[in-house]
Parts: C-alpha cells; structure tokens; sequence
DNA sequence: TACATAAAACCGTCCAGACGGTATGTCGCT
DNA sequence: AGCGACATACCGTCTGGACGGTTTTATGTA
C-alpha cells in the first residue's frame, strides 16, 4: 500500500491548508488569517499554497465551499434519518445546529464562516447559495412555509447564539424548542425520546 | 450661535471617526478597515486618529461600544412604549430586530458588528455583555422563559437571515411573526393593527 | 480684563515589519 | 521530455504605530 513513509497527495495538501485556515480563523480571528501565518503552521512552503490558491481569495473561496459542503452532508444526513415526511427539511436544519454545536468542531465552523465573510464581503453570496440549497421545502410537504420559515430563523439564532454567547441556552431548553410548539405542529420530536 | 465656521469638537472627531469605521467595515468588510483607510476620507490626519484611539483595538472597542449603546437605546425605547408588561422586554427585542433592519444604517449595524467580532474575537464578550443585559426579563414577567428564550433567538436568527440573505422574509411575514402563536402569548401583537 | 501656563487636540513624517504576490528553480513521476 | 507539486528567494506596498512639533482651548491669577 502506497509508498512507504505514507506519500502527500495534492488534496491532501490542499485539506490541510484550507483546515488550517478555519482553525487560525476559529482562534485568532480574522486578522490572524495571512498568507504567512497558514503556512507556518504546515510543512510545506508559500509556495505550495499559492500553487494549489493563486491568491488569498481563492483560498477563502475554498473555506466556505467547504464548510458550505460539511454543513450541507450533516444537514442532509439528518434529514435522511428521519422518517418523518412532515417539515422534514427545517427540522434536519434546526437538528443539526441544535445538537452539533457542542462539539468544538462545530463551534470552529460557524467562528470561521464569520470571519471568512467578514474579511471578504463577496463570499457571503457564496455561503448564501449553499445554505439557500438547504432552506428547500418539499412541495408536497403538509407543513406550512411560514412554520418552517420560523424553525428556521430559531436554528440561525441558534446558531448566532451559541457563537456569540448571548443567551446561555440548557440541553433541556434545546430538547425543549424540537418539541415546543403543540404535537402535530413542525417542532413535533419525530424519533420520540427513545434517541436519547 | 457658534463660532461661524462651524467649529469641530473632540466629540465630533471621536463620533466622525467611528462612524467612517462602521461605514468601512459595513462596505469593504473586515480587510477594509485600516487606520489609514478610515482617516484618508476623513479631513484630520492619521495622528488625530491615534490621539483619540491610542491603537487599533482601542477603536474596535470604540466601535462596538457605539454600536452596543444604539442598539440598546433603540431596544429600551421599544419596550417604553409597549404598555403591555407581559413579555416586553423580549418583545421589545424582536420588535427592534423585526423593523428596523429595512434602512440601510442598521443592516450596517450588523454588519460592522460582525466585521469588528471577526477582526478581533476578543471584542465578543464586549457584544455579548451589551446584549446580554438586554437579555434581562422582568422577575415578575408572567412570561415563561422558554417563551421569551424562543423570540430572542427568533429575533437573532432574523437578524443574521437578514445579515447574510439566506431566507427571503416578506412584511407580512415578519408581522406574523409577532403574532404567530396563539393570543394570549408572548407574541401577541401588544399594540394591536391600528399602530399600523 | 490681561496675561501666563498647562493641557488637550491635532499635524506630518518616518519606520520596521508584515503582507500578498511573483519569479524561478528543483525534484519526482509518467 | 514534460508536467504537476512543491521550495526558495525576493519585491513593492501597506499597516500599525511612534515621535516631535504646532495650534487651540481651558484654567488660573493679578
């Protein structure tokens, strides 16, 4: 298998860099994201990146394609476990970013979202696409639009929240807002308690 | 009345140089806002800026300050004027959110707000402190907390919908998000449709 | 009121380092 | 030989900020 001391591939390199850049993003904030300072923490040159980047754009450009990707896989996952027709789409969403930010994972992904966007104004349009991709509701899906337009404001708060801190919201508040509103609405815990 | 030729007070400095950081960051993003960039539009020099803001983060800080007072200010004024105790100051929050981003000064708002996190993630705790006081629900509110915790992160979610464009919320839709749960909620409409 | 003094506001210049990017070369694989 | 994947060296510009000087304003004093 391979060559002995487990050869670099290009995708390799280029995960690695576009990994680096979302962690110094997630850490340092948007300042810390140069050029200089992604290579510096990998074992390869400037050089290497400009290769596979030719310019600093273009490597922002691959960050939020990839958080856009990342996002979109665990959203579409959710959404294919439940079996639940109803608001199937708006409640993968708010599943996703209701469980997945306690990992510090999914922490760094939203921090460098942020800091991508904030540093480039052009790439919101890019984040925009690939999250207007997952705001489709089935047609033929029963659940009002307005219904799933407000689970998925809650998700961005959500969301926003958790990044920013502003509201410090409990595992039971977050199990409670999947199931706030009456049975048969949206919010409705398709699995049951049974999940947990 | 004054001086003639309109004399120019530190004050006015102080507030001309934040706003040009908030217009920068607002329309160029986080790269954009560079000491020189903001003093090259304004007519005072470089040293101006550095005697009022002794460094970079001083004015960041500048910024978010200024952004987190109008913001409370605009929240605070809100809530004045709702008569209804039940629920007001989450109320007042979401309302704040839900009409006011239509001008252009406070999609700035929040866009600068985001660009000043990004550049420097050690200005987050200053926002959350701010918001987080607004967060405070009256004692005696005989609004449950999950129900105010449910506008607020509606509100936010709203807030970043509207930052980043990701979901189309028509005027009727935000109105009905006022008043999308059942009358005798925490949503219901406090000052009717005649305030219309 | 006149003047002295200090402090604040502001200007203009300069700089060391960081930054994005180019140019050219090397190495290995096909 | 030719090409993709890097490395190395380097450059021009920008950036944050230091510094010394000058003007305006506030304050005290006689």
């Amino acid at each position: 298998m391979d060559a002995q001391p487990t050869r670099r591939t290009p995708e390799d390199t280029r995960r690695q860099i576009i990994d680096m850049a979302i962690e110094i993003a997630a850490d340092q904030g948007a300042m810390g994201v140069t050029l200089d300072a992604v290579v510096a923490r990998l074992p390869f040159s400037k050089g290497a990146l400009l290769h596979h980047f030719p310019n600093k754009l273009a490597l922002l450009e691959g960050v939020i394609d990839h958080l856009a990707s990342e996002m979109t896989a665990a959203v579409l996952a959710e959404a294919a476990r439940d079996p639940n027709p109803y608001g199937r789409n708006a409640r993968a969403y708010l599943r996703t970013i209701v469980y997945e930010p306690a990992t510090e994972r999914d922490f760094s992904i939203g921090r460098a979202v942020l800091a991508a966007c904030a540093i480039e104004p052009s790439l919101t349009p890019r984040w925009r696409a690939a999250m207007g991709a997952l705001a489709v509701d089935d047609p033929d899906d029963p659940a009002g639009k307005d219904d799933a337009l407000m689970l998925r404001l809650i998700a961005d708060g959500l969301w926003m929240s958790d990044l920013f801190g502003t509201h410090e919201v409990s595992p039971e508040q977050r199990k409670a807002l999947l199931s706030l509103l009456t049975p048969g609405s949206l919010l409705t815990d398709a699995y049951g308690e049974s999940a947990e």
